[in-house]
DNA sequence: AGGAGTTTGTGAACGCGAGAACAAAATCTG
DNA sequence: CAGATTTTGTTCTCGCGTTCACAAACTCCT
């Protein structure tokens, strides 16, 4: 590993490592509800449904947190996992449409545990505003500003009609949002140095149905409806949009 | 491209370009509602958020369905994805657990319009059968077999609680399910032919974090307050799970 | 008709990620 | 204490996906 030309080259976490910590993070905690206080790479692998030697590369890019011979403990990897992420403080979030999506989303408890706080509720619908949902009170969407100031928001989450969206990430963006989890279809176009990721229902099951129509097709021209021919997943596909 | 060795090699279309698919069709329905009659592979790309060079080299695995000198034909190349993915023909789709998310994936109506169709909800809770979400009625879940046979239902989608979301996908496999989407957190164990696909709404908003972190140690230290220092995203992120 | 201009489809180069394999480091055993 | 055993951290190789770059193919204009 040739350090980059930069002065201090810190670790850089290839993306695909970092899409993978959450899952490892949550494998850990479900280990330590179980009362285990160490493992192996090849327990952990299987608890996050990864291969060992990957799981081994990933960890090592944050340092040496295993011990040789005996495996990891379990809480102290936990702990440096959820520093590297960085979700041992707990991050202010706003959600802006607050319609069926936003509903469930705001009703949504694993926020909470997982290092995330809803300070806000949005949306344009005045018939909406004042409502309570999760103990929080719909407000205006023009509020926006005023609250990622006030709470330092970094984060915010799209439910809105995918017309809306677009409009509401440029607000988001001009009150100082850099990072937006979007629910509306369709791309959204936002400036440097701000993340977006999208959520795509549709786009999902629209994979799922190209591969259940590949199963079709392989069983029925041949005349023989064998099992199988061909395996196309099993499991493991912890990458996000890869299925094979 | 060197035809594999099986007799007729079809096409065998990269995972990553079908999980593209689905992206480029949404960008061509706007086009087509937009009165666009022809595009260019540039403009198409722009619409999807993608180089055009990747657009064009994965259209070329569906086949030459674009005229050089002119560009596409937007119906008929928004007709031949459609094939393609399979989503000509409606699929029908049963989502069991129908808490929070449940009744919010039972109500949208971007299902149907867009290939898909809900033919029953299902929850273990017996104070929710008889219920009608979107005109669909809540039933048991022990229906789930009969639904499967009756509908030739291919596609399920779980919206339970964790704990319960390995017994409801061995169950749906058992019933003749071989496509899962499944929104509850943790790993699937499933058997070889049947695909699974995830949405983890914490894993999303994990990864932003530790981009949202990144973003802020790279201010701080150095005492000055730069703009961006080094261009994290920008936009086109159409490949889930990456964010550069 | 012929040349200029466009735009597709694809060959080739490159970089990144996955997995196998192994050396280093720790524990365990006798 | 020495050797066997376990398990990590890392190196190496391979394959896939992205992107560049360009020839082929089509249109338009004179
Ligand atoms: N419901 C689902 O399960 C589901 C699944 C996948 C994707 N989606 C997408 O999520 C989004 C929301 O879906 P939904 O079913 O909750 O829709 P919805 O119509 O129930 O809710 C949308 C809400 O956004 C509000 N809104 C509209 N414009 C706004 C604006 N400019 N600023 C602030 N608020 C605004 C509306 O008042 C409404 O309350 C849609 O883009 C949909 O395509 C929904
Ligand atoms: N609400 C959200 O926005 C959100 C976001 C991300 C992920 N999730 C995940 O989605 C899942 C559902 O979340 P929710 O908020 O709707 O929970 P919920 O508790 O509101 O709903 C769960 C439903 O599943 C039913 N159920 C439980 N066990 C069942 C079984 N064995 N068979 C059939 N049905 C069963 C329950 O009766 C209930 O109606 C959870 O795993 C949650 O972590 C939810």
């Amino acid at each position: 590993m040739t350090a980059r030309t930069s002065p201090e080259a810190a670790r850089e976490i290839p993306e695909a490592t970092v899409a993978r910590l959450p899952v490892y993070l949550r494998a850990l905690t479900s280990l330590t509800e179980a009362g285990t206080a160490t493992c192996s790479s090849e327990e952990l692998a299987a608890a996050a449904g990864v291969n060992s030697a990957k799981l081994r590369k990933d960890l090592s890019y944050l340092g040496s947190y295993g011990t040789r011979g005996v495996g990891y403990d379990v809480e102290y990897l936990r702990y440096q996992i959820a520093r590297e992420i960085g979700v041992t403080q707990d991050w202010p979030v706003v959600i802006v449409g607050i319609g069926n999506l936003g509903h469930a989303l705001a009703n949504y408890s694993g926020f909470r545990s997982r290092g995330f706080r809803v300070v806000a509720l949005l949306d344009a619908d005045a018939s909406r505003h004042g409502e309570l949902v999760a103990g929080v009170a719909v407000r205006p969407f023009d509020d926006l500003a005023a609250i990622v100031r006030d709470n330092d928001v970094a984060i915010g989450v799209i439910a809105t009609p995918a017309p809306a969206a677009q409009d509401v990430a440029d607000r988001m963006v001009e009150a100082g949002i850099s990072s937006i989890l979007n629910f509306a279809p369709g791309v959204l176009s936002v400036p440097e140095g701000v993340d977006v990721r999208k959520v795509d229902l549709s786009i999902e099951l629209q994979i799922l149905a190209y591969h259940e129509q590949r199963k079709a097709q392989q069983a029925r021209p041949d005349g023989s409806v064998d099992e199988v021919p061909v395996p196309l997943v099993e499991q493991g596909l912890v990458d996000q949009g890869r299925v094979s």
